[in-house]
RNA sequence: GCGGAAUUAGCUCAGCUGGAUAGAGCGUCGGUCUACGAAACCGAAGGUCGCAGGUUCGACUCCUGCAUUCCGCGCCA
């Protein structure tokens, strides 16, 4: 609707120009607005405003000009000229509840658009290494993340969803080094615990289960436990299944699904660090000092230079960090975007410095990073820190135990990823409205209830039959609804565009309130035929929406409750 | 000290990339079920948008300082 309307306006200021009033007409469309008043109508423009300097003529002035040039259309009722110099247009009742028709026709699709147009692009979240359950840290990234790449996908883009993990670090040896004191009896509180070493209480499982000799499963790799507990290289593999079905069991348990689980150690295997290493060197932006092989990460906005190989002689990690990042751009991925916690900002410059170092014809900005800030969990009030199984934090499966898969999603989605989150686990246990997620599902589920009692009810009623007769459809909540419905794939392009998917939270929030306060306010079945015909398409119309809605956001639409 | 993020109602947070009288939910107060789902609805009260300048027709939004909180600042990952 936006669009037409901004259509419209082009026309008119091309006409205003070839009249000699403009000089030209901007590159950008003109920006059109939802007023927050009523009374300011259903969509404005400021257009006026941004043109009168230029036309040398009073915004109010410009602004009837425009109105007058506007070519004749159905779409806009009435036009009005308000304060400054705003046009405000109020839109065709009819415009406003077509949207049902075109939702009960597109179905699932309704909200899509082809931006995106089927290139490629790349999501990589979680990414957490295999030393321990996913916190609610991963989860917030996870949630972001996989909505993210939903929000990509109904945009056009064809998504490719990665996790990233060290296998072979330094932190992979503390695991193996905890799992084989466990193996041995110690526990943390010995003296001859590994510094450093583990202490939650899935490493004494992990042990217990390398000395049964178990066969471990997880997405991407099988070991067999060979139960010789000298053997750090066994254990060392052994532990990493173990942690990384762990996790795959925390994803699954979160609706999450991964195209490729990329390892660290790959890059190495492959001579790619290597291959970086020497590129960089070709590329003349190293040089060696005190023993130390750096990159001049300054030369790219860094605010010191970093050292790639440490005087011992291994890689500093982000050497297969730039090396891993270039080879997702030989993959052919259009876009990058990787989902961390705000705690690994300071790699973002270094990843680009040593990409644009390579001269391999990466645009700057690229990749693409959406930060999330911190997760603190509060129940009963007070601020929960340990895990029974983790020990030293919240794990994600300890939430999703606790509030449920649905609720942890929503929650974790819902804020703008920049803000930092406090999880209040009792809210989100409320089953009332206290809590958006049922709320919403609450919504969905009485559409659907609505359905079911018509399909049961003998005269006939069907959402089709009121395609027909969409014309009674006037009362001011109707409307309200009909026009919220409209919005949304607005609301799908702009959290896409903009990397934001709390942007949809709040839309389902807003739509629910709307579906409730129709609801409340009308009958729907006991209306007149034509009218309870109409009523029920616009409720179906609504759990369309709000389904569609809730699977960008990963959470689900309940048929009943 | 340097870099990043945040600061909006009692609480938790939105605010559509600069628009009109700053919005929700919870909480508080007061109403609505012989009713298609009351897990809902309707109404009221509640604000110096951290502080101070600047930019312009117009600032919660952009710029510069300052304050406070969180996160980084290793030849760890």
């Amino acid at each position: 609707m936006k669009a037409e309307l901004a259509a419209l306006i082009t026309e008119a200021l091309e006409k205003l120009v070839t009249e000699g009033v403009l000089g030209a007409i901007p590159d950008a469309p003109p920006q059109i607005d939802r007023p927050k008043d009523a009374s300011h109508g259903d969509l404005s423009c400021n257009i006026a405003m941004v043109l009168a300097k230029r036309a040398g003529l009073p915004p109010r002035d410009l602004a009837t000009r425009i109105i007058d040039a506007l070519p004749d259309n159905t779409l806009v009722d009435t036009s009005h000229i308000a304060g400054p110099g705003f046009l405000n247009f109020f839109i065709n009742a009819g415009h406003h509840t077509q949207v049902v028709k075109a939702i009960l026709k597109t179905g699932v699709g309704f909200g899509c658009c082809d931006e995106g147009a089927g290139r490629r692009v790349q999501v990589e979240f979680v990414s957490a290494n295999p030393t321990g359950p996913l916190h609610v840290g991963h989860g917030r990234g996870a949630a972001i993340g996989d909505s993210l790449s939903r929000l990509l996908e109904a945009t056009g883009w064809r998504v490719h969803r990665e996790f990233y993990y060290n296998d072979a670090g330094q932190q992979i040896n503390n695991l193996a080094l905890s799992v084989q004191a466990r193996a041995r009896g110690k526990t943390p509180y010995d003296p001859d615990w590994p510094k450093d070493g583990y202490q939650g209480s899935y490493i004494e499982e992990v042990a217990r289960a390398f000395a049964a000799g178990e066969t471990v499963e997880a997405a991407d790799r099988v070991i067999t436990g060979t139960g010789d507990i000298k053997d750090l290289d066994a254990i060392r593999d052994f532990a990493v299944a173990c942690l990384r079905r762990e996790q795959d069991q925390d994803l699954r348990a979160f609706q999450i699904v991964f195209d490729e689980y990329f390892l660290e150690s790959s890059l190495y295997d492959s001579g790619a660090v290597e291959n970086t290493v020497a590129a960089l060197r070709a590329a003349g932006h190293t040089y060696d000092e005190e023993e130390a092989l750096w990159l001049r990460t300054t030369d790219f906005g860094d605010d010191k230079d970093r050292v790639m190989r440490k005087r011992e002689g291994g890689y500093t990690y982000f050497v297969p960090d730039v090396a891993y990042h270039h080879n997702k751009w030989e993959r052919g991925f259009e876009r990058v975007i990787n989902e961390q916690g705000a705690d690994h900002h300071s790699t973002i410059t270094r990843v680009r410095a040593g990409l644009q170092g390579l001269d391999a014809g990466i645009p700057e900005g690229w990749p693409e990073y959406v930060l999330h800030q911190m997760v603190t969990v509060m129940r009963d009030g007070a601020e929960v820190k340990l895990s029974k199984r983790a020990g030293s934090y919240v794990t994600l499966r300890d939430l999703i135990d606790w509030v449920g898969c649905d609720a942890t999603r929503y929650f974790l989605v819902a804020r703008a990823p920049t803000s930092q989150l406090t999880f209040d686990v009792d809210l989100a246990l409320a089953r009332s409205n206290e809590n958006p997620v049922y709320y919403i599902q609450y919504a969905h589920a009485r559409c659907a209830s609505v359905m079911r009692k018509a399909a049961a009810t003998a005269g006939g009623l069907t959402p089709e039959a009121g395609l027909n007769h969409l014309s009674m459809l006037s009362e001011p909540e109707t409307m309200a609804l009909a026009i919220s419905l409209g919005r949304f794939p607005e609301v799908v392009a702009t959290a896409a565009a903009r990397l934001e998917p709390h942007d949809v939270a709040n839309y389902l929030r807003e739509l629910a309130a709307d579906l409730h306060s129709f609801y409340n306010a009308h009958k729907i079945l006991e209306a007149a035929p034509e009218t309870a015909s109409a009523r029920l398409a616009l409720v179906a119309a609504t759990r369309q929406v709000i389904a569609n809605g809730l699977g960008l956001l990963g959470v689900a639409a309940p048929e009943s409750m």
